[in-house]
DNA sequence: CCGTCTCTACGACAAACTAT
DNA sequence: ATAGTTTGTCGTAGAGACGG
């Protein structure tokens, strides 16, 4: 496979010389900028991409760790963060969990490898500390808010939003409640505060009128019936 | 001082080489 | 035969050389 140095070989002209044609610098004389540029289209030479990377010490990358994408809230999340890494020249790897810790412990070994140049965490599998002890290998974004550390966060007012729309169904005359739930509230945070707003705002609410692992079509539908049946 | 060009470090890995 | 060491690979960018 043609490289560079084959290029320059061929060229007569150094490595630098050619480098310098293939990223358009200046200081590189027109009659053997041309030269080098037939010899280019002549083999077909494309800069490999793995040095490149090396040199530039950068891989242009960003992963997002998500637990799934058929789910409008990362679909959404998602979107927006692809239209931003578009402008500013950067590609994007879904790393997908399905909440299994081992696999998110995997891409965090592989962003400590510098695989990526950031990461973004959409919602997480491991605890908040095993992931925060991966900082030092570069800028992590938590889409939850992160009180204990200055880590960066980016996240919506979950409180707010869940109490306007308990307070909604009240207003409504609802009496007895039901809640669809993901995951425990031990690893999820937006788990933790609906409970907590729940019995708040409905203090007669229990938590058998939970609807667990409510993460799809399939499990709504279930939930759906099992509240027909308890009603 | 400017334009043009060469040399070399960077990091991880494989291949080649040397010592035992 | 095995273990340890050295060298080469890949593209880029900055330092520096050189001529005018």
């Amino acid at each position: 496979m043609t490289n560079i140095r084959d290029i320059a070989k061929l060229t007569g002209y150094s490595v630098s010389t050619v480098s310098r044609v293939i990223n358009n610098h200046p200081y590189v004389d027109e009659t053997k900028r041309a030269k080098i540029l037939s010899v280019i289209n002549e083999l077909s030479y494309v800069p490999n991409a793995s040095a490149r990377q090396l040199s530039y010490g950068k891989t242009k990358n960003i992963g997002v760790i998500l637990p799934y994408t058929d789910h409008p809230y990362f679909d959404q999340l998602l979107s927006g963060i692809i239209e931003v890494a578009f402008n500013e020249d950067y590609q994007v790897t879904l790393l997908p969990t399905n909440y299994q810790a081992e696999r998110e412990r995997m891409y965090l070994e592989e962003f400590a490898g510098k695989r990526f140049d950031g990461l973004i965490v959409t919602s997480r599998a491991n605890n908040l500390d095993v992931l925060l002890s991966y900082q030092k290998y570069g800028p992590i974004i938590f889409c939850e808010e992160i009180k204990e550390t200055e880590a960066g966060c980016v996240f919506i007012d979950r409180e707010q939003s869940i109490t306007e729309a308990l307070l909604y169904l009240k207003k409504q005359g609802v009496e007895k409640l039901g809640v669809t739930l993901g995951r425990s509230g031990r690893l999820s945070f937006n788990t933790k505060v609906t409970l907590e707003l729940c019995k708040k705002i409905f203090p007669d609410f229990k938590e058998e009128n939970v609807f667990w692992n409510c993460i799809d079509y399939e499990q709504g539908v279930n939930a759906a019936t099992y509240f027909k049946e308890k009603r």
